[in-house]
DNA sequence: CGCCTTTGACCTGCGC
DNA sequence: GCGCAGGTCAAAGGCG
C-alpha cells in the first residue's frame, strides 16, 4: 500500500518587517489579524468528511525577500498570491476548506482544489508552464473563465481561473490533477515533492502521516 | 520556427 | 428528446 499523507503546505509572505524567516501556525495567525496582510481563502471542491486544523500545515516564508511580489512556486494543486499560497497534496487525495481567516482545513479523497484568492493578477507564476486552451464565459458571471493546461509533455494537469462573480478582486483559481514531473524549484519533504520557490526556507510546524 | 494566445465551433453531461 | 451550460478542440495569427 502507498503511503498516506495527510499534507498542506501555506508559503507565507509577510512584511518586510518580520523579523523571522520561518514561520509556524501561531505566526500566520497572529500575522492574519495584521492590516497589511491578508488570507486568502480557499474552497473545497470535493464533498468533505475529514476535518482537520491548520496544525497539519508547514508554513515557510523566504529568508531574505519575505514580500515576493508575484513569484512563487507551487504543486498542482497550489496557488500563489501576493498575500499567501497554498499548496495541497493532490497525491494523497487531499481537500482543503478554510474561510477567510483560515481556521479549519478539511482534508478528503479528490485531486482537485480551488483557491480564492485576493490578486490583481489572474496568471500568477507557479513555477510551472501553462498553456492557455480555452476560455469561456460563464452562466450569472460578468467574468471569462480561462483553462490552462500544463505545457509539459504528457502531463494532464488542467487549472481553470476566473474571477470571483461576487467580488472580482478575487481570483478563483481550481487545479486538477497531478503533474508528473518536477517544478523547476522543487523540495522534498517525508518524500513529497513540495515546490519551493528558490531561496525559500519551509518549516514544517506540525504534520500527520500515516502509511502502510 | 516554435510556442503561445485567441476564439468560434464542437462535444458532452445534465436537467426538464 | 431538447436545450443549456461547461469543457475541449483546433485553426489562425502574434511574438520572441
Amino acid at each position: 500500500m502507498a503511503a498516506s499523507t495527510s499534507l498542506a503546505t501555506a508559503f507565507l509572505q509577510v512584511p518586510n518587517s518580520n523579523p523571522n524567516p520561518t514561520l509556524n501556525y501561531t505566526d500566520l495567525m497572529n500575522y492574519s489579524h495584521q492590516p497589511e496582510f491578508e488570507l486568502s481563502d480557499y474552497l473545497l471542491l470535493e464533498d468533505g468528511s475529514i476535518e482537520d486544523s491548520m496544525s497539519s500545515h508547514h508554513i515557510g516564508c523566504h529568508p531574505e525577500n519575505p514580500v515576493l511580489p508575484e513569484k512563487a512556486i507551487t504543486d498542482s494543486t497550489g496557488y500563489t498570491t501576493n498575500s499567501v499560497t497554498y499548496v495541497a497534496d493532490t497525491s494523497t487525495s487531499s481537500n482543503i476548506k478554510c474561510k477567510s481567516g483560515v481556521k479549519k482545513v478539511k482534508m478528503d479523497v479528490g485531486s482537485r482544489v480551488a483557491f480564492r484568492t485576493k490578486s490583481e493578477l489572474e496568471v500568477i507564476d507557479d513555477g510551472f508552464k501553462w498553456r492557455k486552451y480555452g476560455k469561456k464565459t460563464v452562466k450569472n458571471s460578468p467574468n471569462p473563465r480561462n483553462y490552462y493546461r500544463c505545457s509539459s509533455g504528457g502531463c494532464n494537469v488542467k487549472k481553470r481561473v476566473e474571477r470571483d462573480r461576487e467580488d472580482s478582486r478575487y481570483v478563483i483559481t481550481t487545479y486538477e490533477g497531478v503533474h508528473n514531473h518536477e517544478s523547476p524549484c522543487v523540495v522534498y519533504y517525508n518524500e513529497m515533492p513540495l515546490m519551493v520557490p528558490s531561496g525559500w526556507t519551509l518549516q514544517a510546524s506540525h504534520s500527520h502521516s500515516s502509511s502502510s
